[in-house]
DNA sequence: CGATAATTGTTAACCTAGTAAACGATCTAA
DNA sequence: TTAGATCGTTTACTAGGTTAACAATTATCG
C-alpha cells in the first residue's frame, strides 16, 4: 500500500507524523520566528534590530574594519551593509573614518555611545534568550548552538 | 577591568569569543540562510518555496483543511495565505472547493498533480537536506529538530 | 426573533531584509 | 602604463511577510 493510497481511505493525518515536521529546515525557520518576535517586542519600535546589533558587535569588538569586511563576516552584500552602517552613523554608534594608505576605504570606528548602546543591547538579548529558552538547560542549549555552527560551517 | 577597557588596549578580539557567537537566535539565523540557499540552488527558479510547499504538505496531508485553519498551523496571517493558495492553485495542485454548510469558507483540496508534485519535491528536499546534513549523524540531527521543536513549542 | 458580534477570504498599502547590476574612484599587477 | 580588481554606493528589484479595512456570512444571546 503506497502512501498515497493510505491517504485515500483515512483522511487527515496527525500533525506530528508530516514529513514536514522531520525537516531542519522547516524546524529551522519556525523556531528563527518564535525567538524573532520576543527580540523585537524587548527591544521596542526603536531599538536595533537584529542585523544593525550583530554589525555593531563586530565595530564594537574588532574596530576599524573595512565595509566590505564587515559585510563579509556577516554573510551579505556589500551593497546591503550601506544602509546598516548607514543606521548606526545616524545613531552616533560608530564614524566612517578615511583611512589615507587605501583612499577606496573607510575604516568602521565605534563611538563611546556605540560601545554603551551595544553593552545595554546585549545585556537585554542575553535576558531575552534565558527567558525564552528557560526549558534548555545549560548543555542542550549549549549542543544547540553547536549544532548550528556545524551548519554554519557549510557555508564556508 | 572592564570589558570596554581591556579592548582598549588590545583591538582585536577573537572571532569565537564574541557574545553575538554564542546567541541562538544569531547561529539559528545564519544556519537557516545556509540551509535555505541550497534549497533555493536545488529547487530551481521554478520550483516550490519553502513556504509554498509547507502550505502544500497541509493540504495534502490534511485535505480539505480552510484557508484560516491553515495560516495557523502556519503560523501566519490569512491575508498572506491568499497569495500562496493562489500560486498553489495556479499551477493546478489544489482547488478551492465551496462548502454548502458554511458558505464563507472554501476547503482546500489537493488534485492529484498537487500530490505527485508534493511527493517528487519532498524527494528533493529529503536529498538537499542529507547531503547538507552529513556532518551530523542521526542522533545528532535528530536532536537538533527536537530542541528545536521545544523552541517552537513557547510559540504555542 | 432580531440585533450584535465574530469569522472568512480578500485587497491594498506598507515594511523588512535582502539581492544583482552598474558606477566612479582608487589601488594592484603585468 | 594599461588592464584588472576592489571599495563604497545607488538604483531597481524580489521574497516574505504585516496591518487595516471590507463585504459576505454565520454565531451568539438578550
Amino acid at each position: 500500500m503506497t502512501r498515497t493510497q493510505r491517504k485515500a481511505r483515512a483522511d487527515a493525518m496527525d500533525v506530528s507524523e508530516m514529513a514536514l515536521e522531520t525537516l531542519v529546515g522547516y524546524n529551522l525557520k519556525r523556531a528563527y520566528v518564535v525567538l524573532q518576535n520576543d527580540y523585537r517586542a524587548v527591544m521596542g519600535d526603536h531599538g536595533l534590530s537584529p542585523r544593525v546589533f550583530s554589525a555593531l558587535t563586530f565595530v564594537v569588538e574588532m574596530p576599524n574594519l573595512t565595509q566590505s569586511d564587515l559585510a563579509r563576516r556577516l554573510g551579505i552584500e556589500r551593497s546591503g551593509l550601506v544602509a546598516i552602517v548607514d543606521e548606526l552613523e545616524a545613531r552616533g554608534y560608530l564614524n566612517r573614518v578615511a583611512v589615507p594608505q587605501d583612499r577606496r576605504i573607510q575604516a568602521l570606528a565605534p563611538t563611546e555611545a556605540g560601545v554603551q548602546a551595544y553593552e545595554a543591547a546585549l545585556a537585554l538579548i542575553n535576558d531575552h534568550e534565558d527567558r525564552m529558552l528557560h526549558m534548555l538547560n545549560a548543555e542542550e542549549r549549549e549542543q544547540l548552538v553547536h549544532l548550528l555552527k556545524k551548519i554554519r560551517e557549510i557555508g564556508e
